[in-house]
RNA sequence: GGUUCCGUAGCUCAACUGGAUAGAGCAACUGACUUCUAAUCAGUAGGUUGAGGGUUCGAGUCCUUCCGGAAUCGCCA
């Protein structure tokens, strides 16, 4: 049930009325009406927008429009009154029942907020995408919140998801991986070693030295690289997939897919794919321009194999082969690509870290000429996180192979805290996050609030339980407080959709942020009015009080578990 | 220099993708605990939306020129 999108129907019906009386020329299109909560309460529960955006291309003017359009609004009987104001917006005020039925959607309907948007369309979501060359860090975590928030919330909306990790297990960071780990099984054995500029000192891999030295023995040492780099690689990255995986599952987040980059090379996959572009006039031989304005100091005018990325929007062509005649890493980021293409997905979507920005042109350029313009590509970006602890900024080095980890943020701050408070920015803004902040029990943590209100209710509903009222979901309230509430909650669907139509998860933080203050606004005027207390002498009465509150939990309940966040019973 | 993102109250951020008088929290000030937990609530104050120009019924949002910040820019992934 979505209150909005009925209401809206209904002024579309009546539009089309119009249209068959001739009072609108025909082959309108209705797309921008919108239907919306109107800024100002007073304005009453619902405005749209409908007179003044058709009046141009009605050749109209808005208060005609809109006169005629209201005529025909008031005779709904969910419409109790309609106003037209300002240039031509015209307000709704509908019938208090409404805010009951509302109500009992939430209560009764499995899944209140549920749509079809999506209408069953595969959707790939690739995310977190780490390099499998040691843990993942806060940068990554923020990653991997947005993408699986993302992915749920697209579920929500009816569309078929399928998480993917894709394992950059096929460049030179592997074997940096490998001799890496090859230093620590020497040290396994006793031996001195330095790590020289170039290797990853991190102690992440002693175990990894460990376990080499567990398999095989003392084979190794003093072997030349070219017999055991190979072999070491597969080892030392399977090893930190099995890592990263744990710290994933520890933040809630599960791959439908691991996809292996290394799987591409010697299987003709990038080959077919160029083979695909090649088929489509857009890979030449050709030499590049050199960057605009400051040139490179070594730059100097080379024939590469290039991608024609230009085509499809982006602003300068793509190299694919690197002057030694190997495989840039776009090359089989393109084969990647088309591989999703080719398993059917009706959208992707890809979550980068910001530094990869200028990838995003090129990567949507591939997506379109490889499926040629049918499968939709967003990239999103997750800019960074910046850790504080008690307002000082914590140092990071990853150069010296102390960066905080995954691990570090969820063993401090847990998995519920950490998910919500990288979801209360937009993806594309920088995020605070401070330790000693994001546990604190006030108003100030809007983690905390939430979970409060929702505790608030639970309490409620268990002394509610304890005197046996009987749960029904027949709601009964008429003071403003009330109904404001209840608004709020018949909002939900309509969040969602906007929300899982922008790729914006933290819309439903903010969204149950919001909720949450009206609850606690409610909460508060109990105080003073007893009628507004949820729990009353007579229980028949009490049990149509708690309706509210329970549609409430249950909605607070659905967005934090779209969030992938726990709804607390109680505050401890 | 090119590209992308960002600039909104003292601070941290919203603003339903072009809608009505730009909203919250923190900090400051005032008030409310015999309660369904005051871990909260109600109120006061705080603004030339970085600057200028343009598009139209209407701009924080779109186009443009500046100013300031971040990321990135052919053989790193």
């Amino acid at each position: 049930m979505n209150l909005f999108a009925d209401i809206r129907a209904l002024v579309v019906t009546c539009l089309e009325q119009m249209v068959a009386e001739n009072a609108l020329p025909e082959g309108l299109s209705f797309s921008n009406v919108a239907v919306e909560p109107p800024r100002d309460a007073s304005h009453g529960d619902m405005a749209t927008n409908a007179a003044m955006v058709l009046a141009k291309p009605a050749k109209s003017n808005p208060r005609a429009i809109a006169t005629l359009l209201a005529q025909k609004l008031k005779e709904d009987a969910r419409i109790d009154a309609v106003e037209i104001a300002g240039p031509g917006f015209i307000n709704l005020r509908l019938n208090a029942s409404l805010w009951a039925g509302v109500v009992e959607a939430a209560l009764r309907s499995e899944g209140f907020g549920r749509s079809s948007l999506g209408a069953g369309r595969k959707i790939n979501v690739e995310f977190v995408s780490a390099n499998p060359t040691g843990p993942i860090h806060v940068g990554h975590t923020r990653g991997a919140v947005f993408g699986d928030a993302l992915s749920s919330l697209l579920e929500f909306s009816g569309y078929d998801v399928t998480r993917e990790y894709y394992i950059n297990d096929g460049g030179a960071q592997v074997d940096v991986l490998a001799r890496s780990s090859y230093l620590r099984y020497l040290e396994a054995h006793g031996r001195q070693v330095e790590f020289p500029e170039g290797t990853y000192p991190g102690d992440y891999l002693v175990q990894v030295g460990e376990n080499l030295k567990a398999k095989y023995g003392d084979s190794l040492i003093d072997k030349p690289e070219s017999e055991w780099l190979a072999e070491i690689r597969v080892f030392a990255t399977d090893a930190m997939m099995e890592m990263i995986c744990k710290d994933l599952k520890s933040l809630g987040v599960e791959m439908d897919v691991y996809y292996s980059e290394k799987s591409l090379y010697g299987t003709g996959k990038i080959e077919s794919a160029l083979k695909e572009l090649e088929d489509k006039g857009l890979i030449y031989e050709g030499v590049l321009e050199p960057p605009k304005g400051k040139k490179p100091e070594d730059w100097e005018p080379r024939e590469q194999t290039l991608f024609k990325s230009t085509d499809h929007g982006d602003d300068v062509d793509r190299p694919v082969k690197k002057s030694d005649g190997s495989w840039t890493y776009f090359a089989p980021d393109i084969a990647y690509h088309y591989d999703k293409v080719q398993r059917g997905f009706d959208e992707i979507i890809d979550i980068f870290g910001a530094d990869h920005g200028g990838y995003v042109k090129r990567m949507k350029a591939a997506v379109s000429a490889l499926s040629d313009g049918a499968v939709p590509c967003d990239v999103k970006l997750v800019q960074l996180v910046r850790l504080f602890k008690n307002g000082e900024p914590f140092k990071m080095s990853k150069r010296a192979g102390t960066f905080v980890t995954l691990n570090d943020v969820v063993d401090q701050a847990g998995k519920d805290v950490t998910r919500f408070m990288m979801l209360t920015r937009k993806n594309d803004a920088p995020l605070d996050f401070d330790f000693a902040k994001v546990l604190e029990q006030s108003k100030d943590n809007p983690v905390f609030y939430v979970q409060y209100a929702h505790a608030r209710i639970c309490s409620v509903l268990r002394k509610a339980s304890e005197q046996g009222v009987e749960l029904i979901d027949t709601p009964q309230f008429d003071d403003e407080a009330e109904i404001s509430l209840a608004k709020k909650l018949a909002d939900f669907p309509r969040q969602v959709a906007i929300a899982a139509k922008a790729h914006e998860p933290h819309r439903i933080a903010f969204y149950l942020y919001e909720l949450a203050s009206e609850l606690h606004s409610l909460w508060s005027k109990g105080k003073d009015n007893e009628a507004l207390r949820f729990l009353q002498d007579d229980k028949d009465l009490t049990s149509a009080k708690i309706a509210l509150p329970r549609a409430t939990a249950v909605v607070i309940s659905a967005g934090l578990g779209i969030l992938g966040v726990e709804p607390a019973q109680e505050m401890r």
